[in-house]
DNA sequence: TTGTATGCGTTATCAT
DNA sequence: ATGATAACGCATACAA
């Protein structure tokens, strides 16, 4: 392991002087600094993350917090979309990544806890269940936090416009001439309420009647919740033409209970999913959903945190909004050709 | 900040005491151990992770490579896979990971350089070409490393039985009454040339005959160039009957072609994938493929590296095969009642 | 503009 | 069994 100080001895400036022209200190002279520069690099020099982080209380390195409730982990594509983006930009601005969690080792710790040991200089929490006391105390804390689709006071939230998805849904499910308009939707969470906001919305503008049975509850990301909504949706003496799901992976437990009962997706039961994975694009028929952009929001939320890690003193929170996309594939009839 | 110090001062004895009974010393009387011990755990105490890698040159952090042709990143349902598990048995044994990558802001390093950078005490790779020199640098470094796929010299590797996969999916293909059988592989890698081999073994041990058009290379988890081999199959003077594919995923590619040739799976023609990735189980038919056990394949990377750091003198680098398992679906139609 | 000296929090060596 | 002290590599306050 090369250091400073060999630098130092190598071209016979002090520690100090090398230390300062590594970090392009303005105190030292142009041709001192090109010097040293130089032999560093030669000498294949790379600072020791230890002692630097031990003495500035940084750590070049942000904290990645996620946990879904079906403990899907990576496997969740909207969550894995967003980390992966988020993990490029911050790697682009000189950070590494450290995931977050309880339990290391034999030592129980809390998120917050788990962020201080590891020095995190920001931590990005991305999670449906944001009552969880310990993820609000990791962002009342004073580590700088940025959230994912949640709102907190006085913290940076970065949201996948839900309002907007759930309304150019209906809409477009409006335009195919469907009136009758089912919305199974996962747990009751801020992005939850925003969905259902813009359904209502929707359904409100555009005249349509929404019985209370066509609202069911079910679970992100697990089918079974949402198989068994569709299966009380289906029996209904009035059942709906078109049925919305949490998202296009809960979509599978609809599609086989909608198997099950021998209907086909689009003619006999349209449906649409929300995220836009990979999987929605290649089933048959297409799923029509509403598409995320993972991409965007993993990035803002790095850019967003480390300028806010950056910018301790001056940075206020915001809330960024990202649009996403609806794509329509074929799994909503088009009635107005009957 | 709790530090060492904080709870030296508070209980009366010295730092260096209070450093060992927190270590589990045997120097340290049971008694003493105990009180240390509890007002440790009083003052919220955190070990200053920065501090103890400095001066132990060891940092509880593994460092995780993965890199594939595609750039898919975390979305290599695969890799992600195997990753989430190896995070899961790394945080229990008490180590978080880093991810390693080439730039980390405006430094340019090896994968090399940025695990010695993050002090990583190991590092897992994960990749497809594992003939880039930077990752060969690394495996011939000091730093311990365990391989997924690919056996290097000195080096532990999980892996995944691919020999068996590709000669389990050619007896089931065999026992559908099929003939011939056609496969399109992957780039020419380790884990290609044991399919491969399976594939003939199999092929010979069964008496078919493969002629040489029926061997197609491609990429993996791409969908475009396994959907040009498919076209190429389809349009022979003989086309096979089945097709296995390099993935799960890139078969879509295939998917996609045989649907524009107007031809139905299995009825026009039979497909096998490889993987068990969820998209398998969901498609229409069902995908037939040989599922990799890429929980088993993380967990026993984690276990066996971590291994190879805590019994650095003794550890003798080994290979683990893990066993994968045939999913049948629906893709291969059975020939035999026809 | 450059150099000297100090301390971040921990562990390890050595002395008691 | 416990304590004093040094050292890990770096950044910084201060001196020159």
């Amino acid at each position: 392991m090369v250091t400073i100080k060999d630098i130092s001895k190598r071209c016979g400036f002090s520690t100090s002087t090398v230390s300062k022209a590594l970090n392009n200190s303005l105190e030292i002279g142009q041709e001192t600094t090109a010097i040293i520069r130089k032999t560093a690099l030669e000498m294949g020099y790379l600072p020791n993350t230890a002692a630097r982080s031990l003495k500035t209380n940084r750590s070049n390195n942000l904290g990645v917090l996620f946990i879904d409730e079906m403990q899907s982990g990576l496997s969740h594509e909207y969550f894995s979309g967003v980390i992966n983006s988020f993990k490029v930009e911050a790697e682009r601005l000189g950070y590494d990544i450290t995931f977050i969690s309880h339990n290391i080792g034999n030592m129980q710790m809390s998120y917050y806890d788990h962020s201080v040991y590891r020095k995190c200089d920001g931590v990005v929490i991305a999670c449906v269940d944001f009552s969880d006391p310990a993820v609000v105390e990791l962002i009342h804390s004073e580590i700088p936090t940025v959230t994912i689709d949640h709102i907190f006071n006085d913290c940076t939230a970065i949201l996948s416009d839900n309002l907007t998805g759930a309304k150019d849904l209906v809409h477009h499910i409006y335009e195919y001439g469907h009136r009758k308009i089912a919305f199974i939707h996962g747990e009751n969470t801020s992005v939850t309420k925003r969905r259902l906001a813009g359904f209502h919305k929707a359904c409100d503008a555009l005249g349509i009647k929404v019985p209370d049975e066509y609202i069911k509850a079910a679970r992100y990301h697990d089918p079974r919740s949402s198989g068994l909504a569709t299966r009380e949706l289906l029996n209904l003496p009035d059942p709906p033409t078109c049925i919305m799901y949490p998202d296009d992976f809960s979509f599978i437990g609809g599609m086989n209970e909608i198997e099950k009962h021998s209907l086909t997706i689009p003619d006999d039961i349209s449906v649409v999913g929300y995220d836009g994975i990979y999987l929605s694009q290649v089933l048959r028929p297409k799923l029509s959903t509403f598409k995320q952009n993972t991409e965007a929001l993993g990035k803002e939320a790095a850019a967003h945190l480390v300028e806010s890690i950056v910018d301790k003193k001056t940075y206020l929170p915001k809330q960024i909004w990202i649009a996403g996309e609806l794509w329509i594939g074929d799994s909503v009839k088009n009635l107005n050709f009957e």
